[in-house]
DNA sequence: AGCACGCCGACT
DNA sequence: GTCGGCGTGCTC
């Protein structure tokens, strides 16, 4: 009788044995229904094997192999593993996170669970059968709002989930299912490479069939993406794929429209969130089937099956929206570098601003570094200049030199794009009399001040408030906003330049799906003048007519606590920079600081990567932080503080006698204390060498595992970027 | 993580 | 008496 080892969605570092008469070794990589405990689960078959490690008695038959997927290749699930092993993490959630997740249950077509009160269920209601004020709560909500959907269900809190349980069992509601249905242009001419250009693509050519690491640094508007596509042409001619790995797509579907019209007989496909969940399915299975030639994907598109592989590229590969935040903490842009190997095809790194782990390997000359440092058609850079508001006082957030530098160009007819990271109208509202300000009761921060729609609302959850109209705590009715968003940004220069168009760009502005496409629409065609928005303008947009890019706040990053604060906003400032004077206009930068003589805005406005990646490289040796040592981060959370912190005490404990070579740090509370209600702390370990580090780690985490103290969620952040 | 089982207080 | 609270332990 055949056995066979099924990866499952559950937080345990193993793979549960099942019995299945009909499993051969063709059938590693497919998925499989299996009873687990009370309930039925997908998991994927990761090896067939002759005899169970457990005890034969305890295993259960398989129910099902589901063969409507072809099996994840081999070199799939060795990623898979890796990562397992890498990141210490699950491998049974790494596999199913892997999956788009219409795959990860059984049922292929798309349909979403609907609860709805059944006819027994309106009865007991009207004759007030139900003792359970909960359970009588839930049927008076059916009865009135009609079925909870999918989403609405996943919402609920616990106790109203059980009792709605309950009443599906008692016949008083019932499952209803809802089927929902799924949902080419002339190739444009490549330009005339520069020289630079055309450099990196004969260099790379010489290569082009084996595994290396380009680390491509090309200042902003030096046209990477024209040595990408070049570069690709001849992956793609030569009938192999190309994975395209950018940061969170956020507003950009230019790059794709870009890419279709230069390889229109070639199919692509997209990955990312935005998809429709059934579409995200369909792209992936287009990739696995070889059909699919470009696959542009964010962070998790690392883990598409790509048997025709022939080049990875990974743009902006500084961006943190590479790292992964939640449950498996993998890093794409670094997996894409083990995947490259695994598969001997070779990767492009590209960046403006390197980030100081590639610059460090560059050096080593782990990577071979290529430079873009001219603009082509003779562009020339930007001006950086500082407005200085260190002896100012500042009334609407923006100083009356920007504000003057603002009408100029609007008065020209040029557009001015101005970038404030923070939306909302104010960060805090503050009592001056006692000094409280409301702040959210599930996480540890202030809520924020809104205007458009009146309400205090916390970036963290989501949660919204009304706006007090006194301090809950001295009873002063005098409550003033304090700090600036977008919105009071955007009100300051309304008030100050009325003629003037303005558009507001954040995350409440584009919340719907066609919002973006009706405001680029109006900024290419001049309908707007001020584009007052948040990072989410930044990435990859080239508007022509901005000749002038404003920055608001940037102080905020310069003496944070996170070390890496100042290497990122190094990056974003030189990024926003490259979004002035894309056109014909000549461009121009201004960053409003209290601290002008900052060598960091020196940097800046000499457009000096080297200088500034070289000053942070010696701050980061002297002070014995990455790339100089490797991290890992062990994370717990839970509802109450000391819960959370007796089980890294206890984790420290276990960690003494097994850290040879490694520093363990003390627990510490997380730099965001408190989120949804869960309270949240950190113990950090470190060593000179990866080596020793993951010898521990391994080490570490077994006796982790086996500890079934302290009720505590946690995992492991091998490789850290917040701490 | 779910989910059962199990043992305690406060309602009909 | 049961409902529902939550702590413990298991899932092949």
């Amino acid at each position: 009788m055949p056995y066979i080892k099924v990866a499952l969605d559950v937080p345990l570092p193993k793979v549960f044995d099942y019995s299945c008469a009909e499993a051969a070794p063709h059938h590693v990589g497919l998925r499989v229904r299996v009873p687990f405990g009370a309930k039925q689960a997908v998991g994927v078959i990761m090896a067939v094997t002759d005899a169970p490690t457990i005890d034969p008695s305890k295993v259960r038959p398989a129910r099902e192999i589901l063969s409507d997927l072809a099996p994840l290749p081999e070199d799939l699930l060795e990623l898979l593993r890796f990562v397992s092993d890498y990141y210490h993490h699950p491998i049974g959630e790494v596999v199913l996170a892997a999956l788009p997740t219409r795959y990860r249950s059984g049922t292929t077509r798309r349909t979403v669970a609907t609860v709805a009160i059944s006819s027994d269920g309106s009865a007991a209601l009207r004759a007030g059968l139900d003792r359970s004020p909960v359970a009588a709560a839930m049927l008076a909500m059916l009865e009135s709002r009609g079925p909870l959907g999918e989403r609405e269900l996943a919402e609920l809190p616990p106790a109203q989930r059980r009792a709605l349980r309950r009443l599906v069992a008692r016949g008083f509601a019932r499952l209803v299912a809802h089927t929902a249905s799924p949902v080419a242009a002339p190739a444009s001419m490549p330009p005339t490479l520069t020289a630079e250009q055309s450099a990196f693509v004969a260099g790379f050519s010489e290569s082009a069939d084996r595994f290396r690491t380009w680390l491509l640094h090309g200042i902003t508007g030096s046209g990477k993406t024209e040595v990408y596509l070049a570069v690709m042409a001849r992956v793609v001619a030569a009938s192999r794929q190309v994975l395209l790995l950018v940061p969170e797509i956020g507003l950009t579907p230019q790059l794709e429209a870009t890419l279709r019209a230069r390889f229109p007989a070639c199919p692509l496909v997209t990955l990312h969130s935005s998809l429709a969940a059934s579409q995200r399915a369909d792209n992936w299975a287009a990739a696995q089937r070889g059909a699919a030639r470009i696959v542009v994907g964010t962070r998790s598109a690392v883990f598409a099956p790509l048997p025709r592989l022939g080049l990875i590229v990974v743009d902006e590969e500084h961006d943190v929206s590479y790292k992964q935040n939640e449950g498996v903490r993998y890093s794409a842009r670094d997996l894409a570098i083990w995947r490259a190997r695994q598969r001997d095809v070779p990767i492009i790194l590209g960046s403006a601003t390197p980030s100081l782990e590639s610059y460090a390997a560059a050096s080593g000359g782990r990577y071979t570094l290529a430079r873009l440092t001219q603009r082509p058609n003779a562009a020339t850079l930007p001006t950086v200049k500082l407005v200085s508001t260190a002896a100012l006082r500042i009334e609407g957030g923006v100083a009356p030199a920007m504000l003057a530098a603002i009408e100029d160009r609007v008065a020209r007819r040029e557009q001015v794009l101005v970038f404030i990271n923070r939306r909302g109208y104010a960060p805090v509202l503050l009592c001056y009399a006692c000094g409280w300000a409301p702040v959210c009761p599930r996480c540890a921060a202030h809520t924020v001040l809104h205007r458009t729609r009146t309400l205090m609302l916390c970036h963290h959850c989501g949660r919204e408030e009304a706006v007090p109209a006194s301090c809950t705590q001295c009873g002063n009715a005098d409550l003033q906003p304090v700090g600036f968003g977008t919105q009071r940004i955007e009100a300051t220069i309304r008030s100050a330049l009325p003629a003037a168009r303005l558009l507001r760009v954040d995350r409440d502005t584009t919340r719907t799906r066609e919002a973006w496409p009706r405001m680029r629409q109006a900024i290419v065609q001049r309908e707007v003048d001020v584009l007052v928005g948040t990072q989410l303008l930044s990435k990859g947009h080239d508007f022509e007519g901005v000749s002038l890019v404003c920055v608001l706040n940037a102080d905020r990053s310069l003496y944070s606590t996170d070390f890496r604060a100042s290497e990122q906003l190094f990056a974003q400032l030189l990024q926003v920079s490259g979004r002035a004077g894309r056109g014909a206009l000549p461009g121009e930068v201004l960053i409003q600081t209290a601290f002008a003589s900052h060598p960091l805005y020196a940097a800046v406005c000499a457009h000096d990567y080297d200088a500034f990646a070289r000053m942070l490289f010696e701050e980061r040796r002297l002070a014995g932080l990455p790339p100089f040592v490797y991290q890992a981060l062990l994370r717990a959370e839970a509802p109450r503080s000391h819960r959370a912190l007796d089980f890294l005490a206890h984790a420290a404990g276990l960690a003494a006698p097994l850290a040879a070579g490694v520093s363990v740090y003390d627990p510490a509370p997380a730099a965001m204390p408190r989120l949804q209600g869960r309270e949240r702390a950190q113990l950090l370990v470190q060593s000179q060498s990866r080596t020793a580090l993951h010898r521990f780690l391994d080490r570490w985490c077994l006796a982790l595992w086996d500890a079934k103290t302290t009720r505590a969620r946690w995992v492991l952040d091998v490789d850290p970027l917040e701490i």
